[in-house]
DNA sequence: ATTGCAAATGGACAAACGTCCATTTAACAT
DNA sequence: ATGTTAAATGGACGTTTGTCCATTTGCAAT
């Protein structure tokens, strides 16, 4: 009999059983986003996002205790489709700072997280944050990561283009393209169909080669670093 | 006796009678700014708001009707704060484009509306704007006129300077900007503690030099256009 | 002083909320 | 085939929500 828990134990996920149970904490924390991205954090209310899951009340209660635990899991979830994202890009992309930044830029205008759901779940959180240290957090976290990520890219191409200051206008450079781009996914909030997302791609870019010419177009970043 | 209602219509907004009833919507009005600012629009309940403007529940019946209404007038509230600072650094501000854009970098970052209060109250509505039709609104006329003034200024000193493409280049430094003003919001948004109001100002001013650098220094609108 | 009426009050109300739990279902070990 | 138990159900519960209205208040005209 204690062997038989010891099984279960031990095949954690294999089963039938407990498949099945992560197939549904899985739907519920999908119809969260889903009901976030359509109505907001304020209409997301339990029954309507037990109605889109197919599930039963209770189910909240056993898979996540309280409502507030749902939603913290749904952000989190949120947080790695982006972080994925950025991943992706940046290990498919060559090993210089200009094509570092070129896939940050491309990550974040990518369809796959700049899309009608997606933005709208993140701005939902977002409104959210002020109170809820939980949001707030996990939105500092994936600043930070690519904040790093920015200023130690553009650093060595501002110093070796000889630019004064460089210490002081990697990280303008760096706050102001964090800043752009944060822009240009608000604008993709308020005027989906309107967006244009090359438009928005070149836009970046022509702020970076303002900065450093040598390295960028507006079509971004140039092959092999400065001509010269 | 018919006389006597007369002279209250005639007299309306002059007599203690509706002196101290506008008093009251307008504490209303302003504890629901408060509210949102503090709690965000969910936590923003009927009881809530009533407490802190020290009203009695039936007040937002009497002068609002709904809720609703009374979210809506305190967003046109906000809405006019934003406003009256632009249009009044746009009016001691100097004709000239360049001026023109400085004053608009200047007013939106400025303390009067760049601060923890209002940044709260503007992205807790933005935050509903998705499905609440008349925070949309409202924030797109604001874009748009935005939009209007900065674009009108950006051609002539693009077309002057001799840009190629100017009016490509126009309406891609008009989004930039603005997708660039706006991220600073978001940053404050996040972290009012560490924000760097001349930071802010400088990396701006930055980004627009690198377009028009015979009109603008990193430290704003050089004073009477290019040197040459 | 008395009267009239807009303004303001605060309790009543149904509806909707998040949480909880007694019950049922079905996968697994026996 | 049977017993066991984790997983899932859905109704009950106490709160809290926004709205409404019978009552009271106090300014202004008589």
């Amino acid at each position: 009999m204690g062997l038989g828990m010891n099984k279960i134990s031990e095949n954690r996920g294999s089963d039938k059983r407990s498949q099945l149970r992560e197939r549904n904490r899985e739907a519920l924390v999908e119809a969260t986003l889903d009901c976030v991205a359509e109505l907001g954090i304020a209409r997301s209310s339990v029954s309507e996002i037990i109605a889109r899951a197919g599930l039963s009340r209770g189910m909240i209660h056993l898979h996540f205790e309280t409502k507030d635990n749902l939603l913290k899991a749904a952000i989190e979830r949120a947080n790695e489709i982006y972080y994925d994202e950025l991943e992706a890009l940046l290990r498919q992309a060559g090993p210089s700072p200009q094509e570092t930044i070129d896939a940050v830029v491309r990550s974040d205008l990518s369809e796959n997280v700049l899309n009608r759901r997606y933005v709208s779940i993140w701005y939902a959180f977002r409104g959210e944050a002020r109170e809820r240290e939980v949001f707030r957090r996990l939105n500092d976290t994936r600043d930070e990561r690519m904040r790093t990520i920015i200023l130690e890219a553009f650093l060595p191409m501002l110093r070796e283009q000889g630019t004064p200051d460089a210490e002081l206008v990697a990280r303008d450079a760096t706050d102001g393209l964090i800043a752009l781009l944060e822009g240009m996914w608000n604008d993709y909030l308020l005027h989906p169909g309107a967006f244009d997302r090359d438009q928005a791609c070149r836009v970046a870019f022509r702020f970076i080669a303002g900065l450093l010419p040598d390295y960028f177009t507006v079509a971004g970043a140039t092959q092999k670093g400065p001509a010269r």
